[in-house]
DNA sequence: ATAAACTTTCAGAAAGTTTTGAAACTTTAA
DNA sequence: TTAAAGTTTCAAAACTTTCTGAAAGTTTAT
């Protein structure tokens, strides 16, 4: 009986790391920094480096450089435990944080850099006036665009808490 | 004089088409399809496949395989011009449909999954009843966090005209 | 019917990304 | 010190995605 429903957890946080690692793969977190993160969501205590090894059967340089990343990210944390030499790793829990912090790293990623190629090409001058026009029309058109998906990005970004989706699905009730 | 100022608009026509395949490439939209919606952007006139080759140095395969799937998601759309037996593709210059496009498109493809996913596993049982119950919140939480993006993705999909950010910005000044 | 003009397909090649694993490096305890 | 325990790095391998180009398919005009 234990091993039945045992096997239910076991089965069930198997599917959810897969699951995670896949959807961070399309949203720009390789899938083995998303399964580092969703194996910590659901590990009972801080993992060391060979656990995260041995659960999601990885190497070790993969599992030492996600985890990195994930602290660069501000996403996990590390502990020390008294009298060992392993370090220990663990995640807050808050998937808005990390939302947050992709968002942000995406901004600063894509986002500005093409803001900044628009305003560089912005106003060209040229022999077709017509021509010239419509371009300039595009241009100021897509710098729009991407200027607004910046401030939605940043007012995310900078968000305490879950203020910016109450509010977003506040107005679109 | 002619030269130089027509040069300020084919460079500048150059540097948008790279720039927004280097975005799209990060958006889930590839590269060569990104360029090409970009290049017809800026065409002062539908262009054939053999324009589209040529001015951004691409086999017709994948020339092709691009505008198809462009016209799939309804961003391009084909022209007939009278007295030519070629097809003229051509994009309406409205950056949003192809965002909400976009939307709908990773919706579908990214977020619909995991929803089943997270469904599939919540209530697990187990024997360690704590660490069932902390498994039942994570997952509690983070099909509630894809909830609520799905619903942002499916408003955003499905608003007419600026509405989404038009209500987005206005909310958060 | 036929052939020229054009479009589509798809297997293999190229390019890009992620992962491995062993070596180099660092820290700690005795 | 020094050696054991642990962490980091990075070149090569594995894997994934995208692109090419030639062949097959389709349409149109005669």
């Amino acid at each position: 009986m234990y091993y039945v429903y045992n096997m239910q957890l076991t089965e069930g946080k198997k599917k959810l790391i897969e699951a995670w690692g896949t959807l961070g793969s399309s949203w720009g977190i390789n899938r083995a920094m998303a399964q580092i993160h969703a194996l910590l969501m659901v590990a009972p205590q801080p993992l060391s480096t060979d656990d995260i090894m041995e659960q999601l059967n990885i190497s070790r340089g993969n599992a030492n450089m996600n985890v990195r990343s994930l602290m660069e990210w501000g996403i996990v944390k590390k502990e020390l435990k008294a009298g060992e030499r392993k370090e220990f790793f663990y995640t807050d829990k808050d998937i808005w944080a990390l939302a947050r912090q992709v968002a942000r790293e995406r901004q600063r990623r894509e986002l500005v850099p093409i803001i900044d190629v628009l305003s560089e090409v912005q106003n060209v001058e040229g022999g077709d006036k017509v021509e010239v026009e419509e371009f300039n029309n595009v241009v100021k058109d897509l710098k729009g665009f991407t200027e607004n998906l910046n401030g939605i990005f940043d007012k995310f970004g900078k968000s305490d808490q879950h203020w910016f989706y109450k509010t977003l699905l506040n107005t679109m009730k």
